[in-house]
DNA sequence: CCATAATTCTTTTTT
DNA sequence: AGAATTATGG
């Protein structure tokens, strides 16, 4: 049969064990996809109906990625077959059930952040400190909990800390306020169709036939909610494909389970497991260094990761003096390979963190690249976005307060705080909705505005009814007028999201608002729907994952910023920072830059952080060493950096016994426990006044204390 | 109620 | 450093 031309034995063992549970085992680079896409076009080969099948991947652009390659294999369309991330499976299933759920029909999926809005407005209502209790801590602590299927009531029976009991509080009132709102979240989206199936046998068995192959991709970054929904599903017919790499597991910070993997034989009886470990995608050096790295991981299996594609280019080093030397190293280096004819799309920038893009965005636009970030701050979460959307959500769904607040007010109406503070007392008073509150005023005249859109909205195609939000709103009368540049580039903005709306239309035929809005919460990426084919990507680690480029760099290789500080205490998340770096290498086939830099400047002030301890696992004679040797002098201070070690050591510089801190070690303070020094500062007139900014637990955090405190100890 | 000034975060990673 | 939230005075 010739899909299964150019597959391996495995990979051929993996497409055609249709029958029972399955366990592909598949190192970086080794086809899953392709396994799994031709799997797919497999079971449709063999007569397998296409609304049979139910694929799961970790990102909409995986799904996307895959339903392209699905279609070109079976030769038609992919549109029958179930493929899309778990939270757009979990919106499907909500949609078709909403009213079991308990919601109505125009139900909106809030995002993060509304959840904090509501949070906040929370711990206002009672009257709790949103500086002694961070209202994003909650937040992460209430998705943990609904992703670990621990509900408000569950919860309570839980001996709990002064903090968790506030936490518990609060998620009751959460729950409550969502159904009022007529609104889910993120998590939610897994929860409601655990709840329903586990509630309506008849339903559960319903979707067990209609979904008998069941294919999930990434299976080591899976939570609990995640987990418990496949197994509902699958029980019947147990014809389930799981593929995943442990080592990739670097989602533990959002409650995903690589153990998942490892007890999948135990979960399904006569599993059948196919290891993959052959690396089709990257050069020996490559892949050596991947290897060196990710075999520092106590807790792990090890692998025979191996490739049969030579022994490729050295892996390129950089240590930069300052952030923006970094910048300018990279940049030079893409010029050159731009210059050696390399397809700038080939290469992709990668960081640990969203805030470090701005550096190279405004360096690669400086040197005229064009390039594109994927992820980070999106889209969607842009002000006049948001406003838009919220618009149009209250259009839809009357009882969405969150975004009537947002908005009765924007453009200016001069309705203020104290009209919206009567409103929140009438609508407790008779238990409506703010919206339903509304009798009088200035706030009558923008009901009314929204009662017209209301009325109309069915009469026209999507594109056609924005354009009518946007001019009844005054939205974009305020930016015309507003004539800055800042409010053309909010103007075309809005143009933008209209196109959106556009090929959302065009690709699903006609649309409802309601469908379009929901949709929309789920696209976290604007390139899903614009392809951007001349353009360096910039993205951070985790945004990578599943994806593959010639030429990869690998920028802030620093303690403290990769390995990330706040992950520097556990052992467990120091292995997951591990296999984020295992992850990055093995993302690139061609050639791997590495580099960091001496300093930078971060939250507006000079950090130095050591060279990170990846950089060190990696086997010297892999790399080449680009750095320039630095010995020299700015306004008389003579730095030297030909240092091995590199650590700034006090003692040697001043002689002082007792001082005898570098940057990385750990330290304890009889307050705030253990901490790992981030920083030293030195100070040139008063040694003995120098500083050390050490970062320590949550709640703690980033502190700056005089090294010689007699409540510090090292460690 | 709103414009401006002052102050206080922010940075881990995401569907 | 820059954004975002809050305080102040008109």
């Amino acid at each position: 049969m010739d899909i299964l031309e150019n597959l391996n034995k495995e990979q051929i063992e993996a497409v055609k064990h249709i029958d029972g549970p399955l366990l592909v085992l598949a190192g970086a680079g080794s086809g899953k996809t392709k396994v799994l896409t031709t799997r797919i076009a497999y079971l449709i080969s063999l007569g397998v109906s296409p609304d049979n099948i139910l694929a799961i991947t970790f990102t909409n652009k995986a799904a996307g990625e895959m339903k392209e390659r699905i279609s070109k294999l079976v030769g038609f369309s992919s549109k029958f077959m179930q493929i899309s991330t778990f939270h757009s499976f979990g919106l499907k299933i909500v949609k078709e059930n909403y009213e079991y759920l308990g919601y109505d029909k125009n139900f909106v999926i809030f995002d993060a952040d509304d959840t904090l809005t509501i949070i906040k407005k929370i711990l206002k209502d009672k009257n709790l400190d949103p500086e002694k209790f961070n209202p994003r801590a909650i937040r992460s602590q209430i998705s943990k909990l609904k992703n670990d299927l621990i509900d408000s009531k569950k919860y309570s029976s839980f001996s709990l800390t002064e903090f968790e009991k506030v936490v518990l509080e609060v998620y009751k009132k959460y729950e409550s306020e969502l159904i009022k709102n007529n609104s889910l979240d993120f998590d939610d989206l897994l929860i409601l169709p655990i709840k329903l199936f586990e509630q309506r046998k008849d339903l559960l068995l319903m979707y067990q036939e209609r979904y008998k192959y069941i294919l999930i991709d990434e299976y080591q970054d899976t939570n609990e909610a995640q987990y418990k929904l496949t197994k509902l599903l699958a029980s019947k017919y147990k014809n389930i494909c799981c593929v995943g790499d442990a080592d990739q597991a670097i989602y533990g910070f959002r409650g995903a389970n690589y153990k998942n993997i490892l007890n999948f034989e135990s979960d399904y009886k006569n599993a059948l497991v196919i290891k993959l470990e052959e690396n089709y995608r990257s050069s020996k050096t490559i892949l050596d260094a991947a290897n060196s790295v990710i075999k520092n991981n106590k807790n792990r299996k090890s692998k025979n990761l191996y490739s049969n594609l030579g022994i490729g280019d050295k892996i390129t080093y950089y240590r930069a003096n300052s952030g923006l030397d970094e910048v300018k190293y990279v940049v030079n280096k893409i010029k050159e390979l731009k210059d050696n004819l390399v397809s700038l799309s080939d290469i992709v920038i990668l960081y640990r963190t969203n805030a470090q893009s701005r550096v190279f965005e405004d360096g690669l636009m400086k040197a005229g690249i064009p390039y594109k970030i994927v992820g980070g701050l999106n889209f969607y979460s842009r002000m006049e976005i948001k406003n838009l959307l919220a618009y149009l959500r209250l259009i839809c769904n009357s009882n969405d307060n969150v975004s009537l607040e947002r908005i009765i007010n924007v453009p200016r109406r001069g309705i203020g705080t104290k009209t919206i503070s009567n409103l929140y007392d009438k609508s407790y008073l008779f238990n409506v909705s703010l919206y339903d509150a509304i009798d009088s005023g200035k706030e009558l005249v923008f009901k009314n505005m929204i009662e017209e859109l209301k009325s109309i909205k069915d009469t026209m195609s999507l594109v056609e009814f924005i354009d009518l939000v946007l001019d009844k709103s005054g939205l974009r009368k305020e930016l015309v007028d507003e004539k800055t540049l800042e409010a053309d580039i909010r103007l075309e903005n809005l143009e933008e999201f209209k196109s959106v709306a556009k090929s959302f239309e065009d690709e699903m035929g006609v649309v409802s608002l309601d469908d379009f809005l929901l949709n929309v919460s789920l696209i976290t990426d604007n390139n899903d729907f614009k392809e951007d084919n001349n353009a360096v990507s910039l993205m951070t680690i985790h945004a990578v994952k599943g994806l593959e480029f010639d030429y990869v760099f690998v920028v802030g290789l620093e303690e403290g910023l990769f390995p990330h500080q706040n992950s520097m205490f556990s052992e467990e998340e120091l292995e997951e920072e591990r296999r984020l770096c295992y992850v990055a290498i093995t993302r690139c086939k061609k050639k791997l830059y590495l580099s960091n830099a001496r300093m930078r400047l971060m939250y507006g002030s000079e950090q130095v952080y050591p060279i990170s301890r990846f950089i060190n696992e990696i086997d010297a004679n892999l790399l080449e060493n680009e750095s320039k040797v630095v010995k020299y002098d700015e306004k008389n201070k003579k730095i030297d950096y030909n240092d091995s070690s590199e650590k700034i050591d006090v003692k040697s510089k001043y002689g002082d016994d007792e001082m005898n801190y570098k940057v990385g070690d750990l330290v304890y303070h009889e307050v705030f426990g253990m901490g790992t020094i981030t920083n030293i500062i030195l100070n040139e007139k008063d040694p003995k006044k120098t500083l050390l900014k050490i970062a320590f637990k949550l709640p703690y955090g980033i502190k700056t204390l005089i090294y010689s405190h007699k409540s510090l100890r090292k460690v």
